[in-house]
This record gives C-alpha cells, sequence and structure tokens, in this order.
DNA sequence: TGAAATCGTACCTTGGTGGTACTGTTTGTA
DNA sequence: TACAAACAGTACCACCAAGGTACGATTTCA
C-alpha cells in the first residue's frame, strides 16, 4: 500500500511538537501524548523507542521525560521512519537480499531497489523542523532533487 | 513500511513479461505464471484483478488467455498499483478523509499529502516497458521530475 | 523514604495479506 | 453435439505483523 506504520505517524507526530522548542526542554511522555492528541500508552511506546534509536534522549526520575538529542534541523523524516519500522523498501527484495526466490532471474528487481533508493533520499531531505509547517518553504525543492542518478547502491 | 503488496509486486513482474511482446499477443494464465515463477492459482488470480480493471483483455474459452489492452508503454506501475491495492497514500489520511480524528489540527497531515501525491506522481511516470529492463534510459529523468510543486490536489 | 517518571517485557486482539479450492461459464474443436 | 480448455466468481483458511494495553522494575529527586 505504499504505507508507513501507524507508529511512524505518530512518531513523527510526537517529534513535531517537539521541534518547535529549545532543543534542551524536557517534556514528559504524558505531556507529549495529551499535546498530540495520542493515548498515553502509546505515546510512551513511541518515544521509548526514538530513545533506543538515539533520536531522543531520556532522562529517567523525577522531573524526568525526553529531549531531542539533536536539533529539529538535523532529523529527517527519513531517520524516524527507519528507525521505527527499519530500513526503507518499496518491495521486501529492495533491502533484504535472499528474501525471495526468484532474485536471480528477477527483471525487474534492480529496478526497485533504485526507486526505494530514490525515495528514501527524498525522505532524508525533509528535516522534520518542515514537517509541521502549513507551507514549508524548502519542502519543494527538497524533493524535486528525488533522482535515481544517485540511487547506486 | 513504505511497501507494496506482493500482489502488486507479482502483477508488474506478470505484465513485463508480456510487454516485451506483440500487444495482440494472448497468453495463457498457466504460462503466464510459468514464465515469472509464480504458482498458477496466485498468477491466475492477479490476471483476473488486472482483466477487471482495465489494464489486460481477457479471451475465454479455449485457445484464450490475456493479452494487454493497451501498449506497455502507456501503463505506468503507478497505474499497476492503483489497480491492485486501491489509492495511493504514504498514510492514511492521505486519501482517505475523516479516518483519523485530529485531522483538523494535525500539523503533518498536509505536508503528507503533498509528498504522497508526489510518489504517486512519480510512478505514474515509469511505464512498464522501462521495468523489465536492466539499466531503463529514460527512468532516470522521470523519476527526477517527481517535485511537489505538482502535487497539488 | 516516597513520589514521579522512564524502562523492559509480555500479552492480547484484529485485520490484512498470501495462498488454496471449488464450482460455474464461455468457447473452440473433434 | 459433446468434450475439453480456459477464464470468472466466490468462498475459505492460516499466518503474521501491527495496534494497543498492562504491569512490575528501576532510577532520580525532593
Amino acid at each position: 500500500m505504499i504505507r508507513i506504520t501507524r507508529q511512524s505517524d505518530y512518531g513523527i507526530v510526537l517529534l513535531s511538537q517537539m521541534a518547535g522548542r529549545p532543543i534542551e526542554e524536557v517534556l514528559t511522555a504524558k505531556d507529549a501524548a495529551k499535546r498530540s492528541g495520542l493515548p498515553l500508552p502509546m505515546a510512551s511506546k513511541i518515544l521509548k523507542a526514538l530513545a533506543r534509536e538515539g533520536l531522543l534522549v531520556s532522562h529517567r526520575g523525577m522531573r524526568g521525560g525526553y529531549s531531542l538529542a539533536v536539533a529539529a534541523a538535523e532529523i529527517s523524516v527519513g531517520d524516524v521512519i527507519e528507525a521505527l519500522e527499519g530500513p526503507i523498501g518499496i518491495t521486501e527484495c529492495s533491502y533484504n537480499p535472499g528474501a525471495c526466490e526468484q532474485e536471480g532471474s528477477c527483471p525487474v528487481r534492480s529496478n526497485w531497489r533504485r526507486i526505494s533508493v530514490a525515495v528514501r533520499n527524498a525522505l532524508d531531505k525533509i528535516p522534520l523542523s518542515e514537517m509541521s509547517s502549513p507551507l514549508p518553504p524548502a519542502l519543494n525543492s527538497q524533493l524535486s532533487t528525488l533522482n535515481v542518478l544517485e540511487a547506486r547502491t
């Protein structure tokens, strides 16, 4: 369906909420959930995963919470998706060699790889800081550079 | 996971097999399955769906089979995916308004829509006839035009 | 010492996907 | 006219990943 998981979707919303604030600001899972309109357990699960992958820093104990590990402009949409659901690939064989028996004789495999890499590159060029703005200034030029010529593996 | 279904994948392989041959050539489901290395029931199911969506023409009875409805160059990868799994959208809300309660207040929705449309446009510009060639000549330039500026709904 | 918060893990449910089977219908040919 | 080849339609099942929830352990600060 060419669709990301809901967790990735939520993750991007959660991070976008934090993107507009000072990098050192610590936000509790409860607050983040409330602001994003998500149930607490769900938000908590996602924040935890993002911390494990190094996109967030967790602060335990009282007055703890989560803060951005790096500036929002340094985190891309592709980073978030990859952190929450692993490598990006339009088809199974795009990133998991050996998964398909027809691999050797498949006529379309190499092109799927290139398309996947192109999409991945495009998502990598969209910073989180742009996702929350209604009319992102640079998004257009970012995406317009999508080109499979760069999609060499 | 930003992945197409296996059915779409198979569908593109099946159609690519037929793409290199004369448009009026009729191929039985059995032959198509054998050439693509797919189990017959699976191939049959997919060919049937493609015929229902107008990408193939079915010929019933003895010496029947399937043939391309239009030239392979006229069919895009996006067409096949949309025929087999419905509208393309990176997120649920990209094509299904009302599915998400947060829709009104969601800060990232409009950008997902634009990204989805851009991807869709890109896939629409890749003709089937290119997918089976190992070094597609025009694929690069096709994909490089991916630009959300065109992604007005 | 207790409260607030994350951490880790385990669990359940559901829906979509992949895959199979069977029966009906059409059409050409012997 | 009957048979065989091929598609059409539908129904069914199994599996797995995803969505979502719960709970006890651990850390830290006041």
